[in-house]
DNA sequence: CTTTGTCTTTGACTTAACGCAAATCCGTTG
DNA sequence: CAACGGATTTGCGTTAAGTCAAAGACAAAG
């Protein structure tokens, strides 16, 4: 069973032997069945955690039950409740497992001192914070001005690696629906219009690559 | 004129007079006149700045030439270019003065010194980071759920003060088309549905709010 | 006092997106 | 192998949003 260490991560990748033993003294260990939820909308959860084994996933909800999926957090890498840092702040996305997971957490209160003496920790982890700053004004800039189709035809291409041209469908279009932020009946349609203009070929249960190219176009022109 | 001291701001408000002293000499002070670009998105801008005086607007624009309204960063705020914190980070969104400004910037080089010798700074400027996550958050969750009706109820529940009933109108339709990510045209449309609800009255120059609970419940429903 | 330019308002029209429901397909289970 | 359940595909009607074009209103400049 692969179970990541925490050097892994670039965040504790600096530490010495002492600070290290005593974050993983510190540390609970959780684990979550595939589906399960770890966390939900609107929870205040001060909490940072390490993926050890498995995948997580965060998921913003609205009220009348659609889903858009913003990211999915994986082995070695660490995520957080926005309460660890900013007293009472609520979750802006629920957490989920997407696979049976590992899970290593800390409460504010044990990590907070330990980060407050090492500085190269505390830098580390704005960075990290600033990156996920990034990644979400790359989602604000999609949403805002990119349309669907360009959205759906980006998943494709970063969901289905270039290297096979035929693929089986990994993602339902429940999924892929709530990664771009519409409905299953609109993935359908759209798919078919890709395949339409012959960039894919579509099957039940696979995929067939025909022109890349085309798919680029569409995630480029905003039309 | 009025102009804001460091200290006014979180982030430097712990600092001891030595260090206080050492950042403002490493600050470099620029001016900018309103409507003057500062960085144009997709530069790569590693600095950190406070402005004293003014207001500076985060836009981020689209090939095509629309434009979304992000944040408005006033006078003892902080705010930075990606790159300060990540090598080669271009902007996700252009800067512009929208009032005529004072501004005191920073180098990456010549602050990162500081911030590793102060843990506690740094711990503020994660905790900013993090505000800023929570705040794209915010964005992203409207783009996605909420529809346009919804976006432009809040942001008139949020401009214009409930203290007075009428007040001028200090937006131009394109800049409230901006700020919720659509066209004058439509702005203008659905101010006159609200008008037709009941919720505000209109003339070319003022709005009187009439009903800010009708603005309430469009900007909650999702229809 | 006219001109000029900016901003607002409105109409007609086109396209994109959504939601419901039925039809179909496919693997699994009994 | 039949039945079932989940996922996909498709048709169709409705609504939201956007585009283009034009007409007014106002204010500042000359």
């Amino acid at each position: 069973m692969a179970s990541t260490p925490l050097t892994q991560n670039q965040v504790f990748s600096h530490l010495d032997i002492d600070d290290l033993q005593l974050i993983e003294e510190k540390a609970h260990m959780r684990k979550f069945q595939n589906g399960e939820w770890i966390v939900h909308h609107g929870d205040v959860w001060p909490n940072l955690f390490f993926v050890k084994k498995g995948r997580v996933t965060a998921i913003m909800e609205s009220p009348e039950g659609r889903s858009l999926t913003l990211v999915t957090v994986g082995a070695g890498e660490i995520f957080w409740g926005l309460a660890f840092f900013i007293e009472n702040a609520p979750m802006p996305a629920a957490l989920r497992a997407t696979e049976d997971c590992d899970i290593l957490l800390w409460s504010r209160e044990d990590l907070l001192p330990i980060i407050f003496k090492n500085g190269k920790l505390s830098w580390e982890l704005t960075c990290l914070a600033i990156h996920r700053v990034q990644f979400a004004s790359e989602i604000v800039e999609q949403l805002a001005f990119q349309p669907l189709t360009g959205r759906l035809a980006r998943l494709l291409l970063e969901q289905f690696p270039a290297s096979q041209s035929v693929v089986p469908r990994h993602l339902t279009l429940d999924e892929m629906a709530s990664r771009v932020g519409t409905t299953r009946e609109m993935v359908c349609r759209i798919l078919y219009r890709f395949a339409e203009a012959g960039a894919i070929q579509i099957n039940r249960t696979e995929f067939v690559f025909t022109d890349r190219g085309i798919l680029e176009n569409f995630s480029q022109n905003t039309s």
